[in-house]
DNA sequence: GTCATAATACGATTTTTTTCGTATTCAAAT
DNA sequence: ATTTGAATACGAAAAAAATCGTATTATGAC
């Protein structure tokens, strides 16, 4: 029997997981092309953090051919559960109607999201 | 010239700020025997702790007498925010009603809380 | 086949955060 | 005044995370 850990990313792997869950697929070098255009960063850095990730099974990778080719392990909204439980938790007195009030008062959200908002509140 | 940097609070920090927050006013004996209740920890470590949170301006605290009594220099609410941006930023495609809406999903919120959140959309 | 290029592996270093041991100091009780 | 207990200061070690340099390897162009 497997044990799933709920290993929490750290920052850094934060970052690539946004690049993978937004390309589904991607290179070391594609991952790190992308996280320059936000920060500075060199290649091997990103590699080794990908590597570890692939130890951690935060990603999986397909190491048939020399390019290995990476894939996120874990899904985005798994993650963002995991961070807003802890968020939750730690500062919002375990509430989250709380954080839900917060986030919408000091955010300008559009008519639009707010009608969206409402609606999907309505759904529940 | 004093420069204000928004110093994000490390975890160890958030919840000594946790404590402070709840007691507006506490010594650092105060602080760690609430922590003990929730985790395990050497007095001198939440002692260090709260010195380094001083020298970062995180809070201050009134050293007249031997025994210093310490007070939150960040409010809940500008912290919350700090990590609220942050987290819509890296998770959330910097949309905050994305972040609502996730949060409203996966976690039982309660009728009277749902509600209270629709008074406060309409109040905006 | 050889060479050049680009990728991985891996270890080591640096940086940040957490933890703790020890020395010192103050104050209250005797 | 002395002792004792609890508080602070401080430095240093340990742990966690990020960064990078170098060696090795595979692949495609020639």
């Amino acid at each position: 029997m497997t044990l799933i850990k709920n290993t929490r990313p750290t920052e850094g792997e934060l970052e690539i997981l946004q690049v993978l869950w937004q390309k589904q697929t991607a290179t070391v070098r594609d991952v790190h092309e992308e996280l320059l255009k936000v920060k500075e960063a060199g290649y091997t850095t990103t590699l080794k953090l990908m590597q570890i990730m692939f130890e951690k099974g935060l990603v999986t990778r397909d190491s048939s051919s020399k390019t290995h080719i990476y894939t996120p392990a874990v899904t985005k909204e798994k993650t963002q559960d995991l961070f807003l439980n802890r968020m939750i938790d730690s500062l919002f007195a375990g509430s989250p109607a709380q954080l839900v009030m917060q986030a919408l008062g000091n955010h300008k959200t559009s008519k639009k999201e707010l009608e969206e908002i409402r609606n999907y509140l309505n759904s529940i």
